[in-house]
DNA sequence: GGTGTGGGTTCTGAAGCGGAACTCGGTGGG
DNA sequence: CCCACCGAGTTCCGCTTCAGAACCCACACC
């Protein structure tokens, strides 16, 4: 039996979300689906399966599973911040689609809301103060520094 | 039967590429690997499942099956510049996994290689000249005006 | 006190996955 | 000429997961 213990993070990310439904059901919950019938309905995903995502996005720290009514006592999932930090994954996967699989049908783009513009993705170098594609990218192991606090958040760009 | 064709881009996408195996079968074709026995040994698949998915991804356009010697017809498996571009999605669950699935025992992070600093991924509006986070962005038909739902609901900051 | 609602759990099949063994064309060695 | 070998799959079998529908249960409302 399988004693790969998923070592790399990809694996381990995959792990937690990398099944049909995962990546769906942490979309619902960004448009702010809450509720186990909600994301029944709106997924159509089969119940027992949608207990089983929950309880492991739960355990893993995607979501939260909090009261929000004490006398019949009600839960909602929401996001952790964790699971909102895998929106850029979720728009580069839509992004893909759009580009990639489009079947003329639904030409639906991500736009910045404020003004309209469709977005765009890419990597972005601090200390170079430059975008690059992906053959630019190294993976180095982080023990003499680990500064883990850098998070994506709103700042003005390049 | 699921008789739902799947409309959306995201869902179009994960029909393809939201299984088990070929996320992690297109970052083995990043790093190089195009032999159909190099992937079932760096992967540890199992060869007939190697086999639907190396077929999908190519019926995909992700990836493209090329011969690459004639007299014994070997073939060999190449990402497309249509799998190449979703290096952002592998990117971005990767570094989620890195930052939220950290178990302690191999902290690598992603770096831009010439100069060695994390990488950043964020959303970066054109018009704007500014990276935002996940609740500036809105869906919309790219034929007309924005009639697609808001999509977005009232969320706790990012 | 019957009905409705939210949040699940039990039952079935039907897919999908994993492992080992087998096939098939061609090549190279003795 | 014969046999081993290699790359690229395919068959066969058993196990695990998934999908669908039905069922359960605690409570609230009427």
């Amino acid at each position: 039996m399988g004693e790969r213990t998923e070592h790399t993070p990809l694996e381990r990310t995959l792990q937690l979300v990398g099944d049909r439904w995962s990546i769906l059901i942490i979309r619902a919950a960004l448009r702010g689906v809450r509720r186990f019938d909600d994301f029944a309905a709106d997924l159509g995903i089969a119940r027992p399966i949608l207990t089983k995502r929950l309880t492991r996005l739960v355990e893993g720290g995607v979501m939260a599973k909090d009261p929000y009514q004490e006398h019949p006592p009600r839960y909602e999932y929401r996001l952790t911040p964790a699971g909102v930090a895998l929106s850029p994954a979720l728009v580069a996967l839509i992004r893909w689609g759009e580009h990639h699989l489009a079947d003329g049908d639904s030409p639906i783009v991500l736009v910045h809301g404020p003004c309209g513009t469709e977005l765009e993705q890419g990597f972005w170098c601090r200390t170079c103060a430059t975008t690059f594609g992906p053959t630019a990218i190294r993976a180095q192991s982080a023990t003499t520094q680990p500064e883990h606090d850098s998070a994506q958040r709103d700042r003005t760009g390049p």
